[in-house]
DNA sequence: CTTTTGGTTCTGAATTAAAAGAACCAAACT
DNA sequence: AGTTTGGTTCTTTTAATTCAGAACCAAAAG
């Protein structure tokens, strides 16, 4: 016969300011594209008096499938949104949500934003030159999003500096 | 009897470039949550020889429903991606990509996404004061996203004055 | 070596989004 | 007035996401 150590239900405790931010917060990310479950689990991660969380407790407090809950945290591992942490000598992995590269991913999601520029440059190679005035506005739009790309990397650059002197 | 002074068809001829250049385009809009109809359009409107098209031209051209072209161009129209112009004495209306409202577009499409900050400080108002070190990192992102906002201002009123000073 | 734990993977079902088709409508033309 | 033009709007069809449920599997525990 074989012990039953674990508690009956792994499902946390949430406030209902908890509950609403969840709902709020993955409304807004499902608005931006990301789908339901996956926006789900990072808002409880974010709001959670506990910052990290056993498989079972997000299935279990999002009342949510293990396939469904399986598959979010693997994407957002892969994205660098969720971190998983094994302490040694427990089998459950943690999850945890990945604050600190917010700053990267925003950087590297305005990279591809912006690289967009290239195939505008294409197509004004490709432009008949009759229309000169629309031309002009697809240069100056190409310019501008050049200046952008150099602007932003000078604003990332400020942030790291001034991160850097007030931990100094 | 009545004449018929149409053009059997009002298809747009467009290069094998164009073609591919449509086609990467939309991808790449798709990518970012627009529509394939509407992402098809506006990469037509950046392509094409004429720079003003008129709907049937841009359904024969796209081979799209008339449905699909009508309520993809209105919604184009209302996010000021497209203006459509019409010609005194000529009933169709003609569709042109708003190359100039680029820039605002932009902006206000940055704006939408550091509005999650107002989520992110609700959140820290309602996080416990046992997790100091998440909710420090918590504070850091915040700080970074403020940060962004007031500088993202600043860079695109450098970049208004420095078109004001060139056009004049 | 058997059982339990902590998941993963593989269907299928259900929901949602996108496009097509047809009916419709107002303005202009004859 | 009747027709054609230039679309719009409503309904249906099709395609793509998203999720659940069950089977499955490897590592650890007994």
């Amino acid at each position: 016969m074989y012990l039953c150590t674990r508690n009956e239900t792994s499902m946390i405790e949430l406030s209902s300011e908890q509950l609403e931010i969840i709902q709020k917060m993955s409304v807004f990310q499902v608005r931006a594209g990301m789908p339901p479950t996956e926006s789900r689990i990072l808002a409880l991660l974010l709001v959670s008096d506990r910052t990290e969380l056993t498989f079972d407790e997000i299935r279990e407090t999002l009342n949510t499938s293990k396939s469904a809950v399986s598959t979010a945290l693997n994407t957002l591992v892969l994205r660098n949104k969720v971190e998983s942490i094994t302490i040694p000598g427990d089998r459950k992995r943690y999850f945890k949500h990945q604050l600190k590269n917010w700053n990267s991913n925003a950087k590297d999601g305005l990279h591809k934003l912006l690289s967009v520029n290239e195939l505008l440059k294409e197509i004004l190679a490709v432009r008949t030159s009759k229309t000169e005035d629309f031309n002009q506005d697809l240069r100056n739009v190409i310019s501008f999003i050049d200046f952008m790309q150099v602007e932003l990397v000078q604003v990332f650059d400020k942030w790291n500096k001034q991160q850097y002197i007030e931990n100094n």
